[in-house]
RNA sequence: GCACAGGUGGCCGAGCGGUUAAUGGCAGCAGACUGUAAAUCUGCCGCACCUUGCGUGCUACGGAGGUUCGAAUCCUCCCCUGUGCACCA
């Protein structure tokens, strides 16, 4: 049953934009044992419950399993479950609090909803990894522990780095790549993807699986794509991070604002284009036959659509022109209820006057942190009221139910203050 | 356990008794510029209040006390990190 594609045809997809794939020979090798066989090679990626908020960076890995699926290989989806099980105080976070059975299915389940927007969940297999760490207990794990040494664990970079600077280095964090590359050995992976951070504990895994006499796996890294920023990887902390959860337009919104340099590296890691067809467009941008930032349109537009589909890419894309090319306001900016009594000053409630500290609006609005940010912002003559430029903190309202278009910097937002207590 | 070196604002890192809300750098925000950007330049970058003033008050240099007119800076105890030594059923 020779359903698969040509070795060939399949270590094209997958090679595009893999960082580096330990080794290609190997894959070739597998991949041509599968076809003979009809057997479809098991691809394993593992994932920590603990942050269920995916952004792009994220989805790179993702598409590449996709491309495993599209060829007709088993993908596993692993959930790290035990790690959260145990609880994890690694890193700064002083204690990262154990989790429950059900905080832990709970996160699962929201990472999957994420996850199948790339993945097919039809033919995707989840596993967890307590269901094999679990037991193997004291004596399993000093066990698997006997298959490394200090040295060996003290080559990872994060680790050799932490220990040159004089940093922390807890113990059980030693342990994390021995339980990844066990998970390797219950699985019986014959390639797992991973980001070019986790080339040490995808290694492990080939030495581990060796040591148990199976072959050892086939490791694919993707890249770490650099966020908005185009120089820190991508990452919700850095806040520099594009959620696949985000509206249309935040996310078209997004895309336009990164760099033109930037745009080629999410042209080959976040579409399907392939590497000759960007090379082409880029071709025609430097020859100046394409503008770069109808290029770079064309990326936001692309992206968005695949996660929220055409129509509401082709809405942003128009909402985004109106917004910074015809520098008018969105069609559909949010729109906040407010009370009048949030916005007064608590001292003086002048009687008659309908006076409001502009400061307060900017924060109840959640376009300032603070009163003390907001009237720095309007001492900057930063902050619009229906396209007006504000410079006094002081603002009288000609009658109750109001509503303004309120503006700080790039963000705009509508504000509908009430009469009383409960907005309008 | 002992010794030594450290713990400063989101991060890195100065200051080591007083014009210090605390030099610099990074990150962030805003303004100018532009093709939306990026780069560059400029301003801001603890919180609250209003009389928006080079205003008033509060909070801040691991924690708690203390010395002093005055402490991030000196003393005591505690907590945390690293290094070395010791110990190790």
């Amino acid at each position: 049953m020779s359903t698969f594609l040509p070795v060939d045809e399949q270590l094209d997809l997958l090679q595009k934009g893999a960082a580096e794939i330990i080794r290609v020979s190997d894959l070739r090798e597998r991949l041509e044992e599968s076809r003979k066989t009809g057997r479809p090679l098991r691809v394993k990626a593992g994932f920590d419950p603990t942050a269920p908020d995916l952004h792009l960076g994220h989805t790179v890995l993702l598409r590449k399993l996709r491309h495993f699926q599209q060829l007709g290989h088993t993908v596993i989806f692993l959930v790290g479950d035990f790690t959260s099980l145990i609880g994890d105080p690694s890193g700064k976070n002083v204690t990262r609090k154990r989790l429950s059975r059900e905080e832990i299915d709970e996160f699962a389940k929201t990472y999957q909803e994420q996850v199948f927007k790339v993945l097919d969940e039809k033919v995707t297999e989840v596993r967890y990894n307590s269901e094999w760490l679990g037991k193997l207990g004291y004596e399993g794990t000093i066990g698997l522990a006997s298959h490394f040494t200090v040295s060996q664990m003290l080559e990872r970079d994060e680790f050799h780095k932490r220990f040159q600077a004089e940093q922390p280095i807890s113990l059980h964090e030693l342990l994390y790549p021995l339980m990844q590359a066990y998970d390797s050995v219950a699985l019986e992976s014959d390639v797992e993807l991973g980001g070019t951070d986790q080339r040490f504990n995808l290694g492990a895994g080939r030495e581990l699986q060796r040591q148990y006499g199976q072959k050892p796996q086939i490791i694919l890294m993707t890249p770490i794509i650099e966020g908005l920023d185009g120089v820190q990887k991508m990452s919700k902390s850095l806040n520099n991070a594009i959620g696949i959860n985000e509206a249309p337009t935040e996310m078209y919104g997004k895309l336009m604002s990164i760099s033109d340099e930037l745009m080629w590296k999410y042209w080959i890691f976040l579409t399907d284009l392939r590497q000759s067809e960007v090379d082409a467009m880029r071709a025609d941008v430097a020859s100046g036959a394409l503008h770069p930032m109808a290029a770079k349109k064309n990326l936001a537009r692309t992206i968005t659509a695949g996660f929220h589909g055409e129509s509401a890419a082709a809405h942003a894309d128009d909402n985004w022109a109106r917004m910074f090319q015809q520098k008018a306001e969105s069609e559909d900016i949010e729109e906040v209820n407010i009370a009048y009594a949030d916005l007064v000053a608590p001292s003086s409630g002048q009687a008659g006057l309908l006076q409001i500290r502009l400061p307060k609006l900017l924060v109840q609005l959640g376009l300032a942190a603070s009163g003390a940010e907001a009237s720095r912002k309007i001492a900057e003559k930063a902050v619009k009221l229906d396209g007006e430029v504000i410079t006094n903190a002081a603002l009288t309202l000609a009658n109750l139910p109001a509503r303004l278009v309120v503006r700080l910097g790039k963000r705009a937002k509508v504000a509908l203050i009430g009469s009383a207590g409960e907005g309008v």
